[in-house]
DNA sequence: TCCTAAGTGATACTTCGTATCAACACGAGG
DNA sequence: CCTCGTGTTGATACGAAGTATCACTTAGGA
């Protein structure tokens, strides 16, 4: 109806054995056609919306399902708020976040890694996870910024 | 009666002209105190142990205060907690966290400014700000676990 | 000393999430 | 068709961390 190639959730988790109940269904509809990274807050508006009889509980219980399965990743932003963004398939992501627009870009590549073991060696630490996400302006952002200032110019 | 020389907050907050009322000054003492770093949690049952009659609020707004001085720096965890961590002056920190003992360390240095610029330009941003911390096992808790791997041997 | 803006405590509230628990739904075996 | 049993569900209470409100108090300069 709304996005002619949804991820389609429903598809990938019962390719992966999971249950799929009527309300659990419904959730993962509203994700998909959210088709955006969304807030708890806004997931539980949006399913209330969708489908009043579904429960604040299976809600919670659905995305993190989703989060275990990496159909849905959990993205903790500055503020200490959590964000979740859909589409993705593998394990460990960094981020770029737009201050402006709340925009989530994946990094692509980057070499962290290697960077990352190395600052651990040097402290003696043996690293096993990290967070590393990038806050500013996405182009957009900063284009029609620029359009702005030219035409008050 | 604990630390030998503590940060004494209240002499450095004193010196950027913050108002220093009994209860400010006695959230201040506890965190001297305290002498690592400590949730929100901890500090609120310290407090309410060395002062019942400071309440919940102003505990909060002193850290609030605190953070904004930058003598004191809060850290946010992977698992979406928040700790605080004293003794700094200057701005932006990296750290290494031990998933054992919950030890913080600071990086010293690291170049991490500049990889960050180079990521962002290649994808178009404007970087502002960044989070990046380590995770994994401290040299001391890597010890005592190979002690303990030696002597179980 | 007096005055006032800043600071305070009690308390209610918010947000995000977890725990509990009785009820239910559904598929395997009869 | 019925009947388990396990997994799932909705309602609800709870929890942590932090914010908002508001009347009261106090620090500290004039």
């Amino acid at each position: 109806m709304s996005n002619p190639e949804k991820p389609d959730l429903i598809r990938r988790a019962a390719r992966r054995g999971v249950r799929l109940a009527t309300p659990r269904r419904q959730v993962m509809n509203v994700i998909d056609e959210l088709g955006r990274p969304f807030s708890a807050g806004e997931l539980l508006d949006a399913v209330e919306q969708a489908d009043p009889t579904v429960g604040r509980a299976t809600v919670f219980r659905t995305l993190q399902l989703l989060c275990e399965l990496a159909l849905v990743e959990r993205v903790r932003l500055e503020d200490g708020q959590d964000v979740y963004v859909t589409g993705h398939s593998h394990t460990h992501h960094h981020h770029l976040i737009c201050k402006r627009c709340d925009d989530i870009l994946e990094m692509s590549e980057c070499g962290i890694e290697q960077f990352v073991k190395g600052v651990a060696d040097r402290h003696g630490f043996v690293a096993e996870d990290h967070t590393f996400d990038i806050y500013g302006i996405c182009p957009n952002c900063r284009n029609s910024e620029k359009d702005r200032a030219s035409s008050t110019h």
